[in-house]
DNA sequence: CCGCTGAAAATGTACGCACATTTAAGCTAG
DNA sequence: CTAGCTTAAATGTGCGTACATTTTCAGCGG
């Protein structure tokens, strides 16, 4: 095992950087077999038994590994349960957890602008802004009408991609390295209109969410969507407990109306 | 200082007792002024500072103390603001933000059988159940219909109880000592019955969550509830991020439809 | 009386050691 | 070849030490 150097300068406690080391490591899947002991990382890291204790303390606190006595530590199942999304995520995973494929209509993708949105984007009224407005299918019955503004001056890349099977969030991931990690959402119930009705082919006495959310990453706003989302088929689910909080989990989907 | 035991016979790690030891003095309120520092703590406890700050660190991961260099730990403020409740007690604590006031109307309260609710409830089909049926308002205007079934052999004593201004939970709580530290809820859009759109005085036109919800307290069911909340004037809002994971908010409320 | 300085105190970091307890693996006997 | 035992290995607990860093406070001087 190649050993790994650490910045003894006083910078950050080596426990720190131990631990972020780790969780680097731990991301990159070098650990996905198995998690190397405290020993071996004390001669890896050339620290004390206790540092390393601290910071594997830290990672089982947040509960990326689980260790138990005598046996070697071992990568957590089920690694960053993190609710990444929020409702919206909840449902289109209750979705694909049903079986369910999933894909959408591109109804419109542009470039336009929107002072109302535009404002709620922190951004001049005139500002640019990509549109994308989509009809998500979970199977062959329609889900969700979804429209999401974005600033073009970011999202511009956006404009020749491919929306009937991959997610906006993969595509900002990958295509614009900006990943979401805060967010607001408001979800109301609400009757569609007989336009919206026709459209998601609801049933005449179906209900539907109304879900508005603003997405920021590293506290700059960078999405505000609506989406309508049939109420007659899914439901959102979820569990709360003093430790864990809030959590939504993937709910029952009704295939049959 | 009186100088205080635990029992070193290793039934119980020294840190955990003295780590619970310590949350049964601060919740008796003893440290309100002042928390003794590590080295008191060793001289009280006859421990190595290192077993103190073990405990130490595990009551400042709850949040129970806040600590910074030279500087001796304090009982945090706040301390526990726990999301107690779900969706349900975030629509609720919006209507009190708003300056409305709560009140509600017993439309029943006795004890009875039902077969499906007692098998959600992990009891015989036969088993007596409390049941409670409310009408919520917020200010003037209805807000919910909200109906609970309790074991009987739990909540007998809260039948002559006034749901009218408390509630279920503060009686729970007060009188029967029992707290919810754990739940699970559905929500869905629904469009009201003519029925039940007559007694919450909703407009014809509006839609409604109907949210199915189970409450345990250490594992154990402890109530079964369906509430339908208007939902022409009230949303459920949260915000959510990487570190706090996914929490409802107190959302605004419409005051005039 | 105010402000500055320096000492004392408190927590944070880091190292070391020893032993207990549990798991995992290897070895032996049948 | 398997069952059971023994042994090694790994983590959990607990103690000690030393020094760094920060805050607090007393004392001193202006």
């Amino acid at each position: 095992m190649i050993q790994r150097r650490l910045d003894r300068t006083g910078g950050q406690p080596l426990w720190k950087q131990l631990q972020q080391d780790l969780v680097r490591r731990l991301r990159s899947g070098e650990f996905d077999d198995t998690f190397p002991g405290e020993l071996a990382l004390v001669e890896d890291y050339q620290v004390s038994r206790h540092t390393v204790r601290q910071a594997l303390g830290k990672l089982r606190a947040d509960g990326l590994i689980v260790a138990e006595r005598g046996r070697q530590p071992r990568v957590a199942t089920t690694p960053e349960i993190r609710q990444p999304m929020g409702a919206l995520y909840s449902l289109f995973s209750s979705v694909e957890a049903s079986g369910l494929t999933q894909h959408s209509i591109v109804r419109a993708l542009d470039i336009r602008a929107d002072g109302v949105i535009a404002s709620r984007l922190d951004l001049e009224a005139s500002s640019p802004l990509l549109y994308l407005e989509r009809l998500r299918f979970a199977g062959d019955e329609p889900l969700a009408l979804d429209r999401v503004w974005l600033p073009a001056s970011l999202a511009e890349p956006l404009l020749d991609a491919d929306f009937t099977h991959t997610s906006l969030y993969n595509e900002l991931a990958t295509r614009i390295g900006v990943r979401l990690d805060h967010g607001r959402e408001d979800i109301r119930a609400v009757v569609p209109t007989p336009a919206e009705r026709a459209v998601l082919r609801c049933p005449p006495e179906a209900a539907a969410f109304s879900i508005n959310r603003q997405g920021t990453s590293q506290s700059r706003p960078v999405e505000w969507r609506h989406t309508l989302v049939r109420g007659d088929r899914f439901a959102l689910s979820a569990e709360f407990s003093e430790n864990l909080g809030y959590r939504l989990t993937p709910a029952a989907v009704q295939h049959q109306a």
